[in-house]
DNA sequence: CGCTTGACCGGAA
DNA sequence: ATTCCGGCCAAGC
């Protein structure tokens, strides 16, 4: 009981995140592990660079219903896959623009709820 | 049960 | 800018 396998959990909560992303927008791996409440297994305190890892694991698995293209990493570019092609179509088709392909995070990055995750930019002039 | 790979990240050379 | 290394967890063979 309680802390079923575990890492299913983890992956729930992954795929929530990325289901609240809105169109035109994007997250990267990290800042949804940085994001999420706590992995569990993970007694890191403040590094979640590592669950990282599991959120790309996670999103190997996630159902129809997620939009893995909207998760790119913290290059701001699309991983390397063979579908990688496809998510930046998606993307595009989205509204995203890629410039040298790669997407500006500053501006197209999606912050949730979580306002503590928020860059430190604040000139956009 | 043990080793290798993986839709990662950050830092150093 | 690119390339290499270390780190953590989970799934596959």
């Amino acid at each position: 009981m309680s802390v079923p396998a575990g890492q299913l959990a983890y992956y729930k909560q992954v795929w929530s995140f990325v289901r609240q992303v809105p169109t035109g927008k994007v997250v990267t791996y990290g800042q949804i592990a940085q994001s999420l409440p706590e992995p569990l297994t993970l007694d890191i305190d403040e590094q979640a660079l590592p669950a990282a890892r599991l959120v790309g694991s996670a999103m190997a698995a996630s159902p129809a219903d997620v939009p893995w293209h909207r998760v790119i990493n913290s290059q701001g570019k699309v991983s390397n896959r063979p579908e990688a092609n496809k998510q930046v179509q998606l993307l595009e088709a989205e509204g995203l623009s890629f410039l040298q392909g790669r997407i500006d995070l500053n501006q197209h990055q999606w912050h949730g709820s979580n306002q503590a995750d928020q860059p430190k930019l604040q000139q956009l002039f």
